[in-house]
DNA sequence: CGCTTTCAGATTGTCGACAATCTTAGTTAA
DNA sequence: TTAACTAAGATTGTCGACAATCTGAAAGCG
């Protein structure tokens, strides 16, 4: 098994209050759809559940709200977010501009340490694809990973902000409950290494390019899997 | 006095709790630079300002860290963000990027209504300009506000959620702070009209152009400011 | 004289209790 | 039977107090 640590789990050895450490907690309870999407969440019993005061799970909750995993009306309570299809497609056309656009400025920003290490990472997938035949590693969180990095090489603090912040967890949340993750990783990690070719030869339009392709790709398999499951129901 | 309601403070006639109102003064305090960057905010402190315990106000404080305004850390306290020149370049990439494509999917989406309401906010800025000499309301919220229609016309969840959250309020505060407001209303408005005639005309890519190079004007316009402020003291 | 250590003061983190509000089940009246 | 009203229960919002941690200045040592 491969125990590399995901850039999304920050290795931070230990929160330093509660309300972080539970509200990590809460985050992985939610992608990976153990609080289930449109769920009421109870003050009592979540501070029941961690066993922890009602102070410090509200500010958990605050977070939660900040990172648009759940919403919040006065007086009434917080839900998990459900995602519907048609906001889950929004997702993804976002995703094309911004990440073009932190594919294009990682292409001039990257340090050559950090593409090697970027390709290293892509051989690590080849290899994991290899292994279970496309199921495990790669669809789950190694996918993203790729993305991560990029945007991180793209050196905007805004940029990294954005996308890893918010717009990345409601990914992974969606991959756990639609649980359609990329049916194509052959076809993706063959467009990631050409996004790594280009950003090798730091050619940042055909960076932008290639990457926009590469999400817009996802993006109409998905909108083709979930007609596909439309189509099952009607 | 021109005293239509600006599309930022959203009028709610009374936020429901008391974090939520103080959270909104807090963030106008901001804004307006009452509170100026960098400062500690002491939670006492501010409690004993706003008349209110520290609980709500720590919701706050948690509100605030989510539209990035503050930083925090814990067993230490909030900042109030002082944006770097360069952080400010960086906001105006990433603008550059989502409000051409927001202003693109405007061209698609907008209502024909909408699109009367937008030119005719225009003449309201154009008058103003002519009676202010270009100075008071136009420099301030009425180029976001128009920049905010475009968002919210784009119709995408997500795509407001982000602009509209947090990038908008690090502009505002932002010019608050240098004080150097658009100082090309004339040229932005008669860029802000063919804006409108791209999008009349639901030519999205054009609209798209427009948009991207508008912004990148105004970017290019901040940073020779910014270049003059330099030399002007080294 | 400069550096480290220590200790008081202040600040942040956490908790349990009370007040305000919402939900819901039951009752009553048309 | 259906609809609206009422009241009990639960949940969220708010508060003040205590514990854990940090800050800064004074004291001690090299």
């Amino acid at each position: 098994m491969n125990t590399r640590i995901s850039s999304f789990e920050q290795a931070q050895p230990e929160s330093r209050t509660l309300a972080d450490r539970v509200c990590q907690e809460i985050v992985t309870a939610i992608i990976k759809g153990e609080i289930p999407p449109g769920h009421k969440i109870s003050e009592p019993e979540l501070a029941r559940t961690y066993g922890i005061s009602r102070g410090p799970l509200r500010e958990a909750i605050r977070r939660l709200e900040g990172l648009r995993l759940v919403q919040r009306i006065p007086h009434i309570g917080a839900r998990v977010v459900s995602l519907s299809s048609h906001e889950l497609i929004e997702i993804y056309h976002v995703r094309e501009a911004m990440e073009g656009m932190a594919c294009r400025l990682a292409a001039e920003n990257m340090t050559d340490e950090e593409v090697a290490s970027l390709r290293a990472l892509l051989e690590e997938h080849e290899q994991s694809l290899q292994e279970t035949e496309g199921r495990a590693y790669f669809q789950k969180e190694g996918d993203l990973d790729f993305h991560y990095r990029i945007v991180q090489g793209s050196k905007n603090t805004k940029l990294k902000e954005l996308l890893g912040g918010e717009l990345y967890h409601l990914v992974r949340m969606y991959r756990y409950q639609f649980s359609l993750s990329s049916s194509r990783p052959i076809r993706a990690l063959k467009e990631h290494h050409h996004i790594v070719d280009a950003i090798e030869h730091r050619d940042g339009e055909l960076a932008e390019m290639l990457m926009r392709r590469h999400i817009s790709a996802a993006r109409k398999n998905i909108e083709k899997k979930l007609k596909q499951k439309h189509e099952l129901r009607g």
